[in-house]
DNA sequence: CGCCGAATTAGTGTATACAGTATTCCGTAC
DNA sequence: GTACGGAATACTGTATACACTAATTCGGCG
């Protein structure tokens, strides 16, 4: 049997609930995050809140100023372009070994992705399209059979998801992501890796310069 | 002026103490790791010691055994080829990363690395052709100009140190690695991104494919 | 002699207490 | 009025104490 482990340490869980709380915007760069004030919201001690802090430097979320506590980290153009810069890396690893896999149940695991990122659509709430279109990646990553991408990649996708929802959120509804993703499903489930790694390049490529366009002119906006 | 932060965390000195040990072999897998004896060891208390055990976890260094410690993780063929497979990912986005950039002084970076690469070939010392060898890749990671780029290779890395060491002290000297280090370094002094990033790739899959026959044949030989 | 269950133990993860340091604030001198 | 210096403050990081849990041991029973 499973052990269970549902049952995780509480430093992971501070960790969790700080990632939503950043990715959400909740938490916009630039916040002050003192460990005490951390730990009394949540109903924990310091010292799973410092470990959590620890890991959330690591992932680039979150950066020490001085020894006067944390602040989350800003965003900015250039940081978006090295993320998707990596991320074209992963992606296109990830469905190239997709497509040569032999996992007979991969194609009802992309279209079940996919049928969740229809709903999404359909419901338009920002976290949920997030959501999809993270577990649609994160479903291909599986089906790589590379166990260590998705921890390589995670610190990436943290960020990912936090450009992602300001994206979205800014009303840019009007996108191909999931046409894109379509089409990566359907070079995977064909078998043609390098089809399958060229389109997961693309699509990196097209949604790091959406991104950017978009801060660009929410920047000279705010002008 | 920088902050001088030569001053690190115990959790961090800890870490990279452990991470030594780890990939020179000193600490070879199935290894039993209690904190209370690391800490003794250490002269710290144990606090620093669990958390750098949890970012070992993270590494996939070394994995929890029930509620009784820890434990060196074992390496396999497998994982070497999963390591590998993201090594050469990440290798080639920084080699074509590295020639495209205009960093006027890439030239002289790269030639003393390969020096400090002839100078550890001299010497034969293992421990000074694995440093020698990470500096090479960690100097292109650096002249990518993407600097999350070391961060997100980090784990991939310390693998890569642990079965390096052990295949260049079972022998096997005859390695053609720094000749395709300099074929690398040429490609990217002369702006080439396309072929530096084939040979990275190449670089990394005859890697691959020489570790891997190694530990087959030392798995054969002591059967 | 083998098997089951309670007591012990070994070890972790969390909470609290302590120590130390950069930052801020304020008074004083120029 | 501004620059300097020292005291107060507000944090972090480390050490110690506590709590809890799974493995192990060992004695009683079949």
């Amino acid at each position: 049997m499973e052990p269970l482990s549902g049952r995780k340490s509480l430093t992971d869980e501070v960790h969790d609930r700080l990632v939503d709380a950043l990715c959400s915007g909740a938490l916009p760069p630039g916040t002050p995050l003192r460990q005490e004030a951390i730990a009394e919201e949540l109903n924990v001690s310091r010292q799973p809140v410092l470990q959590a802090l620890g890991l959330l430097r690591r992932d680039g979320l979150v950066e020490p100023m001085g020894r006067r506590g944390y602040r989350v980290s800003q965003v900015d153009a250039n940081l978006v372009r090295h993320v998707y810069d990596l991320r074209e890396a992963f992606d296109g690893l990830a469905a190239r070994l997709a497509a040569q896999s032999l996992d007979v149940n991969r194609k009802s695991a992309l279209r079940a992705a996919i049928q969740q990122g229809h709903h999404a659509l359909g419901s338009g709430d920002t976290a949920d399209l997030v959501a999809a279109d993270v577990a649609f990646h994160q479903t291909i990553y599986r089906l790589s059979g590379n166990p260590l991408l998705p921890e390589a990649s995670a610190a990436v996708w943290l960020q990912i998801r936090r450009v992602m929802h300001a994206y979205l959120q800014s009303g840019s509804s009007r996108d191909p992501i999931w046409t894109e993703h379509e089409a990566i499903a359907d070079a995977i489930c064909a078998g043609d890796g390098d089809r399958a790694q060229q389109l997961a390049i693309n699509h990196s490529n097209n949604a790091k310069h959406r991104l950017i366009s978009n801060m660009k002119d929410r920047q000279t906006q705010t002008n």
